[in-house]
DNA sequence: CCACCATATCGACCGCCATCGATATGATAA
DNA sequence: TTATCATATCGATGGCGGTCGATATGGTGG
């Protein structure tokens, strides 16, 4: 029995060392997944029923304050990790997959 | 012919919102990759020609003076990132690719 | 033993950022 | 318009962390 197996996650991508700006870019994006309070909003986000979640949910969810909770949220829409959707006097967000997939990418180095 | 096609990528890991300790813990693995001189010292270190680079060579290559790259080199080492070799006085490290994998499936999260 | 080299540790400085209370903005509803 | 609600912005504060010079540690060679 012929066994064919694809494994498309493993290949290393990194081929020669980053440079400063590729370097400064890269950790500028890591930096934004470094905060626990943003990586329980976007997995709130994320697992979300509809794959979306209203900013007026999501305060009581994290135990910050409202200020706190909205800077975080721009900062990972800013990010683009997270698009940004005002409908009315609410902001409805979601996950943007390719940006993710960006940062998943650039971890395929060994 | 059979064929067994194994894609373990791009499927969705998080089925539910991380709690505080993984989101903590997360945030502290993410935040060992949020610098530039620790990001390139990776990369450095994941493109050597061997898969291993001694410590003497990385400090003219960084542009930083030997207390900060011994610095991050520890920081990337106690996070299991960079596994560290002590041969005489010299000290060889190299990536540990299942570490960076746990990262990396992290991000599976859409 | 001593001199030298690679690396680690220490101490201090400085800038960035997470946090919150107060307040502003902007939209809906009565 | 006025009241109310959701969200954003502002300003201040406290702590964390990147950086480096100085110094310690520890191994090598003479």
């Amino acid at each position: 029995m012929d066994v064919k197996v694809i494994e498309p996650c493993c290949e290393p991508v990194l081929v020669e060392a980053l440079d400063h700006t590729e370097a400064d870019e890269l950790a500028a994006a890591f930096k934004v997944l470094a905060d626990p309070v943003r990586l329980r909003l976007l997995s709130l986000v994320a697992t979300a029923p509809d794959g979306e979640l209203c900013a007026c949910d999501v305060v009581d969810m994290i135990g910050r304050s409202q200020p706190t909770v909205s800077h975080h949220l721009s900062i990972l829409a800013d990010a683009g990790l997270l698009a940004r959707e005002q409908r009315g006097r609410w902001a409805y967000f979601r996950v943007d997959p390719d940006r993710v997939a960006v940062l998943r990418d650039a971890l395929m180095i060994a």
